[in-house]
DNA sequence: ACAAAAATCTAAATATATCAAGCAAAGATA
DNA sequence: TATCTTTGCTTGATATATTTAGATTTTTGT
């Protein structure tokens, strides 16, 4: 299995970007982008692997698989969604909150 | 926009853990938890909310998106969906119908 | 081949995430 | 009521991510 590091350097390098441009596009110092490079963190952020994946154009969950955080690139997407009677109409916030928390009601209430 | 911290404690809730089974689950520290939730934590790893996202049933795309990490969920689904469609606990015919209700009560007492 | 510039890397400093311990409020139990 | 648990939370300590500055290596022009 590829280290993140090198899934990352690999990334970089097919779009032809050097440490210092990627960290002029993402904020993320080439100096640190370095050492992710060189697997030498273990834990980045969220946010450090969004901002690469998008400039990189590659999957965030590759980047999570390369991590070690998931087990399967393409995990359990669940297609039920669609089947749920809910799904047709858009929900404002305030609705959703409000529904959270009916749900919310209901299960406490039964018990 | 709801916060990470909320959205993480909606999710807690509606599966009924307590923040010390979460640690138990997860490896991640009850006091910890405790600040996500709170919004104490600007960055979590993608390692932590990856776990949180697995236990909760729960797009990590939607933990993204509360985190402020990503600029849109994925379309067409909102975060009640995905929370009720992946949940452990299926919704029952009983709640889906109590649910649906609801809704349209919302919707009608607001004109 | 040499110098200059660009690129990557290291080390130390700082910021932030994460944990361990323990507190206070709410609930259960007797 | 008094006590024992459970629960969420706060605080201080530690680990780790991330940055700043600078050193080393690689590339480029002449």
């Amino acid at each position: 299995m590829k280290s993140l590091g090198k899934t990352l350097k690999d990334s970089r390098e097919l779009i032809s970007l050097t440490l210092r441009q990627v960290e002029e596009a993402t904020g993320i110092s080439n100096a640190y982008l370095s050492q992710l490079e060189n697997d030498k963190i273990k834990k980045p952020s969220a946010n450090v692997l969004y901002k690469l994946a998008s400039l990189y154009n590659v999957e965030l969950d590759s980047l999570l698989y390369a991590a070690g955080i998931i087990e399967q690139e393409s995990p359990q997407k669940n297609k039920l969604l669609n089947t749920i009677a809910l799904s047709a109409e858009k929900l404002t916030n305030d609705e959703e909150q409000a529904l959270l928390d009916y749900l919310k009601y209901l299960r406490f209430s039964k018990k």
